[in-house]
This record gives structure tokens, sequence and C-alpha cells, in this order.
DNA sequence: GTCAGAAAATGACCGCGGTCAATATTAAAT
DNA sequence: ATTTAATATTGACCGCGGTCATTTTCTGAC
């Protein structure tokens, strides 16, 4: 049988997490380096992969510990009332995402991590801006602002789809300012969210 | 000044890509690895390196030779007359990058090349695609079938946006199938391409 | 032919993520 | 207090991508 974790390794792996945030506050996430955290954190190398799997793993944590302060932060926030609206209450998420190329892999590697491993932080995020966005799909649904003839959830995924769209653009090319991102993302969900003809 | 390359090196780097094409075939896009390559064709590590820049680059230009093969494969069949049919026309590349989660990954990271380094094929690929992409879509436009009030070309980079979207859940949960794809992105698209209302 | 200089190729070396058999620590059972 | 078994940690080691000063090979000028 399987006994719930000790104590001495639930420090460790605070202490862990607490040295790596720190760390890429300084050198970014592209930065960090797994034996700058043992070396810090006075543990040995095994110990970080005993604990977060993979280098991956560790970010995880983190980037989904960040993306649920983001939530909280938008969800704090009105609900918009029209599409510009919406393109703006995205602007904290790409602009962390946009932050870091890393950010971006991770986040698209589990992105879709649905059924499997529902307690990973970053995969729980997903799931809470998913629902976030398909509530204000719907809302503006039935105020008639938007298209009606799909459902608010398909509506919420493609909206990530086109997020995501944006972001790989950002890295390659030059438009990487937050009024790019306005621009180009919200023609994009205009024409998905408000089309003017069948 | 520069010289043009002399013939050595030219059959050095065919030999290389001839090499690494044939390992490819036997252990997977992510099983290749350089040591084996360079072994087989019998030069020394950097110079695959000073060819290449590093792994992605080399994977690149065969990735791209693929993509401009599948693109070629899909320009002789005729044009799709339903968003039904244009599915089907994207079956060949969403079959082959989900082939492999280095395809996806490598595509995505050379996805946004526009302006720097056009002389890569696989850039070039990019623009061939969306801008068969756009043909087709311009022809639905015209025949009625699909919306109008967006630029063809738009509606072809929202496409490529969907279809990235789709490919990388394939990665994740459980929906790989060929049938899958289509259902998935076949949603899309129509939602897309062809809206009911405003 | 030979000599200069550019182009091409070399391979020892490094960085860093990741592994795992061995060891140390904890907590429950007696 | 001692034993015992699961849990936690260790650090030498490995794989593999990537670097770069050095050496070899080519080409054109004389």
């Amino acid at each position: 049988m399987s006994r719930p974790p000790q104590k001495r390794r639930l420090e460790t792996r605070a202490r862990l997490l607490e040295v790596a945030d720190a760390q890429i506050a300084n050198v970014g996430y592209s930065g960090l380096r797994v034996e700058d955290v043992v070396a810090e954190a006075g543990v040995a190398k095994g110990t970080l992969f005993s604990h977060f799997g993979d280098k991956d793993g560790l970010l995880a944590v983190l980037i989904g510990a960040r993306m649920m302060a983001i939530l909280d932060d938008t969800e704090a926030s009105p609900a918009p009332q029209t599409v510009t609206d919406l393109v703006d209450r995205l602007l904290p998420v790409v602009t962390f995402v946009a932050e870091d190329r890393v950010i971006f892999d991770l986040l698209l590697r589990y992105s879709g991590t649905t059924g499997t491993q529902t307690d990973e932080v970053i995969t729980q995020s997903f799931f809470r801006q998913i629902a976030l966005w398909a509530g204000w799909v719907s809302a503006l649904q039935a105020t008639g602002e938007i298209r009606r003839d799909q459902p608010a959830e398909h509506l919420a995924e493609g909206m990530q789809a086109f997020l995501n769209h944006v972001l790989a653009l950002s890295f390659c090319a030059a438009h990487g300012t937050p009024a790019d991102f306005r621009k180009e993302l919200g023609g994009y969900l205009t024409a998905w969210l408000a089309p003017q003809a069948g």
C-alpha cells in the first residue's frame, strides 16, 4: 500500500519550487538550469527528478500556478460585453505566454491532457480557462452579440486555437507588441464569433 | 568574398540527407540520433552541424521535402467542391504530421518564419500551402458554398490555426484515428467557413 | 609546379537533462 | 528499544546535442 507523503518530502518539494521560482525571476524560464536549482536548494539532482519527473514537470507546476493566478484576476474583472472587450480580457494570458517560448511549448504539450492526470495544476487551469470563456460566450450569445449556431464550449475551444496561432506567429516574426496582439487576435475572434453571413 | 560551394560539400550534404532519411524510415523522426547519421555517412560530427546548424535544421530540410511532396499530390487532385471535400484534402498533411510529435513541434517552430530565410524549403512549403488553401477558399466563396465576409487568405490562415489545434489535441488524448480527425476538424472548419448566422 | 588563402572536414571536448543502484531516513509494528 | 519495511535522498554516471581550435583539402594566381 502507499502511505501519504512524509513531512520532509513536502518541505523538499516546497523548497525546490521556491528556489526555481526565484531563479526564473532572474534568468527567465528558458534560462533555468536544473543543476542551479538543486544546488541552491541543497539537494541532490535525483531528488528533483523524483519529485517532478523531468524538468518540464517542474515548469508545469510553476506555470500552472501562474496561469491560475492570472485566471483569478480575470475572473475578478467584469465579464466582457463585446468581442473587443473579450480580446482585452485575454491580454494578460497572452502577455504571460509570449514572455518566453518555453511557456508556450509547455502549455501546448499539456494542453490536451484531458482525462489523464487531472491532479496536475496546469491541466486544471485549462479546464478553468475554457469554462470561463464558455461562460462569457454564452452570455454574449444571450445578448445577441455573437453567433448562436455553435455551442458556447465549441466556440471557446476555437478561441484557444486562434490564441495559440497568434502566439506561435509572435515568436517568429516581428509582431510582438500587445497592440499587434489586439489587432491580430481581434481580427480572428471577430470573424470566429461574429461572422457576417452564411 | 564567398565562393560557390565545392562539389565535395554538395556530395557530403546529399549523403547526410540520404542517410538521415533512411534511418528515419527505421527509427522514426524522434528516434533519429546525430551520432548514428554521421557514423553511417562516414563524416565527423561537426560536419553535420556546419551543414545544417543544428539537428532541427537537418529535420527541417527533410520535413520540408516531405511537405512539398504532399503538396504536389494535393495540387494534382481536383479542388474541393464543399467543406467536407476540403477536410478530406487536408488528411494527407494531417496524417503525416500526426505521425510524430517532432514533426508537429518543428513545423510550429518554423511556421512563422515569414520574411526571414525564405530560402528554406520548409518555409516555402508554408507559403505554398496557404496559397493553395486560399485558392480553394476563393473558389468556394465564388460558388457561394462558404462565407464571403472575410478575405480568402484570412480564412486560409484560420484553417491553419484549427489544423494545429486538432493536431495538438491528438498528441495528448485518445483521438488519433483519421476518422476522428475528419470529425473534429470538420466541425471546426464548417463553423469557421460556413457559419449559419450573425 | 608551387604557393596562398579560402573552404571543408575533423574529433576531442563541453553542457545539461536524466538514470538508478546504493544509502539514509522515517514511521509503524512488536 | 528494536525491528522492519516503505519512503526519501544521494551522486556517480550516461546519452546526446552542440562547439571550436586545428588540420586537411581544394582552387585559382603566378
